[in-house]
DNA sequence: GGTTCGGTAAACAGAC
DNA sequence: AGTCTGTTTACCGAAC
């Protein structure tokens, strides 16, 4: 039979045998099944093997989905994936989904995803079922098979088997339940599913909704998955007038709606959502994370531009169709012909919809998680970090409202735009290392050992842009910042309005910015002093008051060991950089994005600016200020140019000694004019590449 | 296994 | 005398 030999066909692969392990050995299945469907060669199918192939579907469904999340990452309408309630951790998703493992899957997937691709794949199945009654049907009818009495009981049978199988799905759901997989409260699609996994109809129901096309059925089938029914505990940004026009209401009198009126509704009901979309600004993940709804509103610009969401690797993306497509011309006919506005298309629609709403309430829920561990990480809880709100601009808006606030008059700003390179699901400190958790694991004990961040100081971790996006953060956990000690009295030197501080402004600074510098002073001021006076870097200028803290850059640049030069190198070295994973997609993104328009870009930098920067050493082979310059655009603290860096340094007074005109920073004095720059040159040099930090 | 680098501790001196 | 500031040395551990 067909579909023991698919069965048989997906088990001989090494990866699905894991998935046969993991996910069935949730629902006692996966040890009864390996005799009983090696024993079944008569052709029957034991509702145990239908499960078992469901679960296989499911799974390779998943990896497509993790495929189709991976490769959205790159796709022209990146920005509808940006929005998408449903973000896959960059390096899994780079993964090839046949590397993922059930478990991984698992992880990475929501139950919820889980369950309504195993739902789906269930649907396929089902397809597949149907399909090979039927051939078994058509091969009674020409004699090669059974006889019509055996064709009886043969769908009496399978029809059994159904009934035993819809008791292995439920029993397999109310595993996952147990083990808290999946909401206990049955969510919609679960109840459309019980009510719609009736044996009688079954084979009916997903015929009407999967394939043929029909009034009726597909209309219980939406019925049966109006949002309207949903779990009252739904926080989807659903717009409820649109299921409040949804018109696909039996009538109470059983009667049914004629073609005719469902298709008046239909279109009623999909304007419904045009309306909502075009009338709001409020970004929905209908209007702009779901290509489903709005793909008869982009169509037509979807088609000029080459492109189309449901439109991929020569397939059709849309739900359960895959019909191959050599064009994008063939493509839209296709697109016309099979999946126009009818009952059936409305039913995939809203099938997808609840996929989505079902996305979204695991998002709210992860949100939640993340913000209940945050805040027992000593995070600020009255902190109205906006965890649970898609990110769009008007989020980062109240970030840099807050920032803002934080710098002082005279510095450059961060730009108001949100240009800024946003992670995926970027939630509260988006771009801690894993060794600042890590070392936080050891500031929670309150111990203070010596922290390795070479890699992360030198090379990866933009310190202005860190700081930046997570000044909040740092400000208020009790986690020690991933820099070194150089770097931040660096940082908090350059930030300073004459690029200069006392040592006590010093400390006052680690005391503002960390709250991880609030304890334990005697340590870190000690190690501050001993950096301030080990390095070359720091020059102390006398002063009239007293003495202040100087920044060097040419000596600072020379601390750094001249690896990794060139581009390509500082790409292979951030994607394989250890616990930056949440850094790469964006920096990658950015950074290429970057060197290219830089690349195309008139030459902002002057010759003497440029001049200095060769000086410097840090030019465009410099891996760190590649990255920083990436960062500048978004960062909320001062970002500097070199050419502020090495500004020559004013102070109050003037020094006593002349010691410092042996000083390479002397040096740039000729080159680089006095401060304060006036604010328009300002916003030009946050133009420029800054090449910057740790 | 040696080197480099960063963190920590501590001793010491000078200024206030 | 006590504190702050600054310098120097030593040690350790991690990364290279």
């Amino acid at each position: 039979m067909m579909v023991e030999s698919a069965s048989e066909t997906i088990r001989t692969t090494p990866s699905n045998q894991n998935g046969v392990s993991s996910l069935s050995s949730q629902s006692d299945g996966g040890g009864g099944r390996e005799g009983g469907s090696n024993g079944d060669t008569n052709g029957e199918i034991s509702p145990v093997d239908l499960l078992h192939l469901q679960q296989q579907q499911a799974l390779q469904a998943a990896r497509q989905f993790l495929l189709q999340q991976a490769s959205g990452l790159n796709s022209p309408s990146s920005n509808e994936v940006k929005q998408s309630p449903v973000q896959v951790p960059v390096s899994m998703a780079m993964m090839s989904p046949q590397m993922i493992t059930p478990q991984q899957m698992q992880q990475i997937l929501s139950p919820p995803q889980l369950q309504a691709l195993l739902q789906q794949q269930q649907a396929l199945m089902l397809q597949q079922v149907t399909h090979t009654l039927t051939l078994t049907h058509t091969h009674t009818q020409v004699g090669l098979s059974p006889r019509p009495q055996q064709l009886g009981s043969k769908q009496l049978a399978f029809q059994q088997q159904l009934i035993q199988m819809q008791q292995l799905q439920q029993q397999h759901i109310l595993n996952l339940q147990r083990q808290g997989l999946v909401p206990l409260q049955p969510t919609a699609t679960m109840q459309s599913l019980q009510q719609a996994m009736c044996p009688s109809d079954l084979q009916q129901l997903w015929k009407e909704v999967s394939g043929v096309p029909s009034s009726e059925e597909a209309l219980k089938q939406a019925e049966g998955l109006d949002l309207s029914t949903n779990s009252s505990n739904s926080t989807s940004a659903f717009p409820k007038a649109a299921s409040a026009h949804i018109p696909l209401h039996s009538l109470p009198n059983g009667q049914s709606h004629t073609p005719k009126r469902d298709r008046a509704r239909l279109f009623e009901w999909i304007s419904s959502f045009t309306k909502a979309d075009s009338g709001d600004d409020h970004v929905t993940p209908y209007s702009k994370g779901s290509p489903v709804l709005s793909s008869h509103n982009t169509q037509v610009h979807e088609e000029h531009a080459g492109s189309h969401p449901l439109y991929g690797h020569g397939e059709c993306k849309w739900p359960g169709c895959e019909a191959l497509c050599e064009d994008m011309g063939q493509f839209i006919k296709h697109l016309n012909n099979d999946h126009a506005l009818d009952d059936r298309s409305t039913a995939q629609c809203r099938v997808q919809m609840q996929v989505v709403q079902q996305l979204e309430i695991q998002l709210a829920k992860e949100s939640e998680r993340l913000q209940a561990m945050m805040t027992h990480l000593h995070m600020r809880p009255s902190e109205p970090k906006p965890f649970n709100q898609p990110l769009n601009l008007a989020s980062s808006g109240s970030l840099l409202k807050r920032e803002s606030e934080a710098y002082p008059e005279g510095l450059p700003h961060p730009p108001t735009s949100a240009a800024a390179p946003i992670t995926p699901l970027r939630q509260g400190p988006s771009v801690i290392s894993s060794s600042s958790l890590h070392t936080h694991s050891h500031s929670h004990t309150h111990a203070v050992g010596p922290i390795r961040r070479r890699n992360s100081d030198k090379f990866c971790t933009p310190i202005a842009s860190e700081l930046a996006q997570n000044c909040e953060f740092y400000k208020n956990a009790d986690v020690r910042p991933p820099f070194t000690y150089a770097s931040l009295i660096r940082h908090a030197i350059l930030e300073a309005p004459d690029r200069q501080l006392t040592l006590n402004e010093i400390y006052n600074w680690f005391t503002r910015m960390f709250a991880y510098f609030r304890r334990n002073t005697a340590t870190w001021k000690n190690a501050v002093r001993h950096n301030l006076s080990l390095h070359k870097c720091f020059v102390r200028v006398e002063n009239v008051k007293g003495a202040v803290w100087t920044v060097d850059e040419v000596e600072y640049q020379k601390r750094r060991p001249p690896k990794m030069t060139g581009y390509p190198t500082l790409v292979k070295n951030m994607i394989s950089g250890l616990g930056f994973g949440s850094l790469n997609a964006s920096y990658q993104a950015a950074l290429a994005e970057s060197s290219l328009s830089l690349l195309n870009s008139p030459p902002l930098v002057t010759p003497p600016s440029a001049a200095s920067l060769n000086m410097l050493h840090v030019g465009h082979d410099d891996v760190s200020s590649t990255v920083e310059q990436v960062n500048s655009n978004g960062s909320c603290s001062p970002t500097l140019s070199p050419q502020q860096y090495s500004h020559p340094v004013h102070v109050k007074e003037e020094p006593t000694e002349v010691e410092e005109d042996s000083r390479p920073v002397s040096l740039l004095a000729g080159v680089t004019h006095s401060l304060p720059l006036p604010s328009d040159e300002r916003d030009l040099e946050e133009e420029l590449p800054t090449e910057e930090l740790e």
